[in-house]
RNA sequence: GGGCGGGUAGAUCAGCCUGGUACGAUCGCGGCGUUGGCAUCGCCGAGGUCGAGGGUUCAAAUCCCUCCCCGUCCA
């Protein structure tokens, strides 16, 4: 879609004389100086223009990154915006995204949606961001593409009431930033129409390009997108993003981006990979035609190449063996930096959410490393890449040793899974050989990629070491995206419902929520105001309403001297609770009273507030990546989930559980406030959002002393004292990186320790011992009982070789056969001695054939047949399948060696004949 | 949240599909032999509640269900 050309026909390209065109390579519409221009100058895959600044800068002087961002900040300060400091790159305000992409995302939904005052208006910020849809082409385009990099925004927001700036004041801001500021030459700033949209908004847009680079995009958010429609916002929102590292870029006019940004540290981690001497000068030739690079569906790696080569007048595979290993380290020192600050945020690399994409951040880099040979040295690298951003971004130091530590057993357990798959693929190649095939089918390697983490690389890696071939498709990865496709319409289906509590709450006010007032109120009246069915609304309520992982209050309304059970209690729209109720309900209009169950209500908050203790007694014992991922609180027993990337020890449990008594018992004041969400962030930092994302301007702010401070709905004890005992029960791994603490707090507490204690006097009395000898006891006897079973073995062998012998002497002799056929009850022998004996007597007599029934609740019978007797055409399968039949069971086994068994006992001398009468059919058949 | 792979001796794994003796394999460990000593080699040996619990069956490591744990990919 396209906005019509009104929506960018600024009076600033009109006063200045500024001429619209059409690209006729990409079909873009774009506003130029120049009325002989013709393409629209943006180095893109469409080719509509090469990079002409490097090595000739249409800046007045080279930048550094720092000096870049000070001076786009301070430009825009001179000019009446507000600096506000950079947001967490990890969006914790924020469900729908994991990592701060832009910007305006710091100020989403809740400024731009209108619910909160932004911070300052205008603003000015700069803001790292973190992105991973380019991940693929992150080095290849020589530094256009980045996982992490500034973005720098000035911001306005305009109301209905109150006009800020629009549109034609942004792109004169720009334009005085680009050409008064930094000196660029007004006739070489290009500007692009589009159309932008993201996060549910859209609205025009502006890009500027300088130099063939695409330096800032002016968006104008004016709608908000439902279903196919445009519906213009109250709120219309100027949101601006310039590339810091891309000025920084364009002002240094250097080879790559990387060179401008990094500096030493390029040169440096070149160094460590055997690169210091590279030709610069055919690399700033390839630079120049690297924006057509862009790994897409419809342009593949090859023709990229083949393009630039061509355009280099070199062959191919030689400028791609020059210049792959330097794009590698490329990735490696943006992949670092990123890693960097994400663990630097306490991300933990897991399985799942932000979590894998550290993991995938991680292992790519230990590839790209590998590559080079100098994968043990990754840990330097980000080492590296703390010291030299430090300056600019001090908590990346206070975090050193934990992104350290992160990143250590992180490589750590990707050496396991490659060490695990290495045995896998070979055992799974000689397989193949063994079976004649020459080659590993896709299904394979897809198996291989999916459940192993090997990627097709590794595989052929490890395939081409044992002489073996491997082609890997060129689609391979959409293998497996389409393999997973089908799963995850699914899932989408669970989310999608929405919960309907089955009573109309239109036109009803806000509940008011007497247990914020108070919550330590027991009792209240109320006027009823809605009654449908068994569900009941009224003017205010005591109940807490299920939320936040706090189960909802039970109790009874109690009205015309009745009272009706309240069973559960939810919030619906419009901050209106309903109860829900059986035995009998009020009529509307009425008063009840509302009397809360008591010893629940209390109970729910001493495990609520102990919650928010073990959280803050973990962050002091584990680290600063400890992260809320989770809780459920409950009468007897809570549980709380935590980022953490390894299993809890026994001493870290305790030294938890200990610190978070410590704080029951230093009797801390809980204080609760209601704060305009701005200022909570402030003054207590993104620590607030544990539980996750918490709507509204103000946010209630729970501040457990000075042990903890969260924004959170809960009831909660007046001071910490209260909680009574808090007793960690036990922990469990729910996902890679997120370990589960169960706690009980308060009496519920008491009794499980109690209920553990009895369970020790209950084995200590078993094994006759005092309780504090249970441990030293039980040892022994498995030792014993380990022995004992050991014995046993032995004394059966040594009796099954008697028996075989008693057995044997006792044998009917038929033709050349020896029969050993017996009925024996389980008092004689069991059937695992039967066998042993049955074992001994062929191992005797090769020409035996034994034949054991043993009764018992059941009858099983063992069929023996010898080397000899064999031969001559017995099947003991066959015998046994006949008595299982008489047995009224079933029966089957080897040649050599059958087992049967059935039911009816009775039977079981009938079994022997039956058996018997088989050899005997068999010897006069012949 | 979903998909996939897995849990058998100290370690790495066979066996499971098609239920019927764990003669399990390799490495490691102990002993003996070979050696001046080590490595190698040869012989002997110790080492298993087949992740837990239920079910089906005459019979379960094997089939079914639930749970726990580990790995892996995707959102």
């Amino acid at each position: 879609m396209r906005f019509s050309e009104e929506e960018y026909k600024l009076p600033f390209f009109l006063e200045n004389g500024y001429v619209r065109k059409r690209c006729p390579r990409c079909g873009e519409f774009f506003w130029t100086l120049n009325p002989d221009q013709v393409l629209c100058g943006e180095s893109n895959t469409y080719g509509c223009a090469d990079y002409t600044f490097i090595g000739h800068s249409p800046v007045n002087r080279a930048y550094s990154l720092a000096e870049m961002r000070e001076t786009f900040l301070s430009f825009f300060e001179r000019r009446g915006h507000r600096r506000i400091k950079p947001y967490p790159i990890v969006a914790r305000w924020r469900d729908d995204l994991y990592f701060t992409n832009a910007s305006i995302i710091d100020f989403q939904p809740y400024v731009t949606e209108g619910i909160i005052p932004p911070p300052a208006n205008p603003l000015v910020i700069s803001q790292p961001c973190v992105r991973f849809p380019d991940l693929e082409n992150v080095g290849p385009t020589f530094g256009r593409h980045l996982t992490i990099f500034e973005m720098g925004g000035h911001h306005a927001f305009n109301y209905p009431d109150k006009e800020v700036y629009w549109k034609d004041e942004t792109v004169r801001y720009h334009h005085e930033f680009v050409t008064k500021e930094l000196g660029v030459k007004p006739e070489h700033v290009v500007y692009k129409e589009g159309v932008w949209s993201g996060g549910g908004n859209a609205g025009p847009d502006v890009e500027s390009i300088i130099g063939g680079l695409e330096v800032a995009t002016l968006v104008f958010m004016k709608y908000k997108v439902v279903g196919e429609e445009f519906i213009e916002l109250p709120i219309r929102t100027v949101d601006t993003g310039y590339g810091i590292e891309r000025f920084t870029w364009l002002s240094q006019g250097s080879i790559s981006c990387f060179h401008a940004v990094y500096g030493k540290l390029l040169h440096k981690i070149m160094g460590l990979a055997g690169l210091s001497s590279v030709d610069e000068n055919l690399l700033a030739d390839f630079a120049r035609f690297s924006g057509l690079i862009s790994i897409s569906k419809t342009v593949g790696r090859g023709e990229n190449w083949r393009r630039i080569a061509s355009r280099l007048n070199m062959d191919a595979a030689e400028l791609q063996r020059i210049i792959n290993p330097i794009v590698d380290v490329f990735a490696i020192i943006d992949h670092t930096k990123c890693l960097a600050f994400m663990l630097a945020e306490g991300v933990v690399p897991s399985n799942v959410e932000e979590g894998y994409l550290a993991r995938l951040l991680i292992r790519r880099t230990y590839r790209l490393l590998r590559n080079l040979g100098i994968e043990s040295l990754m840990p330097d690298i980000v080492d590296m890449q703390v010291a030299y951003w430090s300056k600019d971004f001090p908590h990346l130091m206070d975090m050193r040793d934990e992104i350290l530590e992160l990143l250590r057993i992180e490589i750590e357990k990707y050496e396991q899974t490659l060490q695990r798959g290495r045995e896998f693929v070979r055992r799974l190649i000689r397989d193949f050989r063994a079976r004649g095939e020459s080659e590993i089918p896709v299904g394979k390697l897809v198996e291989l990629y999916d459940s192993h983490g090997l990627t097709p690389e590794v595989v052929s890696e490890i395939a081409s070491s044992e002489g073996f071939a491997i082609n890997v498709p060129e689609g391979f990865y959409s293998f497996v995206t389409e393999k997973h496709v089908s799963s995850s319409r699914a899932a989408f289906k669970m989310a999608e419902e929405i919960e309907d509590l089955g009573i109309d709450v239109s036109g009803l006010p806000e509940t008011k929520p007497l247990y914020y007032e108070d919550a330590y109120m027991r009792e209240f009246t109320a006027k009823v105001l809605r009654v449908s069915g068994n569900r009941v609304i009224l003017d205010r309520t005591a109940f807490y309403p299920e939320g936040g992982g706090q189960p909802a209050d039970h109790g009874f309304l109690e009205f015309n001297g009745v009272r009706a059970k309240v069973y559960d209690v939810r919030k619906a729209s419009g901050n209106v609770i309903v109860h829900f109720v059986k035995d009998s309900t009020p009529i509307e209009g009425s008063i009840v009273r509302g009397v809360i169950d008591w010893d629940r209500r209390i109970r729910l908050m001493r495990h609520h507030t102990a919650t928010h203790l073990i959280m803050g007694a973990a962050r002091r014992v584990l680290g600063e990546h400890v992260w809320q991922a989770g809780a459920q609180k409950d009468v007897d027993m809570s549980r709380l989930d935590i980022t953490h990337p390894k299993r809890l020890s026994r001493d870290e449990i305790n030294r938890i559980e200990e610190l978070a008594n410590e704080a029951v018992m230093r009797n801390m004041l809980v204080e609760i406030f209601w704060m305009p969400r701005e200022e909570a962030e402030q003054r207590y930092g993104f620590r607030l959002y544990q539980g996750g994302v918490v709507p509204g301007r103000e946010i209630r702010v729970v501040k457990t002393g000075d042990w903890e401070v969260e924004a959170c709905g809960g009831t909660h004890c007046r001071s910490t004292g209260e909680v009574g005992l808090i007793k960690i029960m036990r922990t469990e791994r729910i996902q890679d990186g997120v370990e589960r603490i169960v706690f009980s707090a308060g009496l519920p507490a008491l009794r499980m320790v109690q209920e553990a204690e009895a369970r020790i006097a209950k084995a200590a009395e078993l094994l006759e011992v005092p309780a504090e000898k249970i441990d030293v006891t039980l040892e022994r006897v498995v030792g014993e009982w380990k022995s004992l079973r050991r014995e046993r073995e032995r004394l059966m062998e040594r009796l099954a070789k008697i028996m075989a012998g008693e057995f044997s002497s006792s044998a009917k002799s038929v033709d050349r056969f020896r029969i050993i056929s017996r009925l024996l009850s389980t008092r004689e022998a069991d059937v695992e001695l039967l066998i042993k004996i049955s074992n001994e007597i062929v191992r005797l007599s090769p020409n035996a054939i034994v034949i054991f029934v043993v009764t018992d609740g059941d009858a099983r019978a063992i069929v023996r047949v010898g080397a000899e007797a064999l031969k001559s055409g017995i099947n003991a399968a066959e015998i046994a399948r006949e008595i299982g039949r008489v047995l009224g069971g079933g029966g089957s086994g080897k040649p050599d060696f059958a087992q049967a068994g059935g039911v009816k006992i009775d039977s079981a001398p009938k079994a022997l004949e039956e058996a018997e009468s088989i050899i005997y059919r068999i010897v006069a058949g012949e």
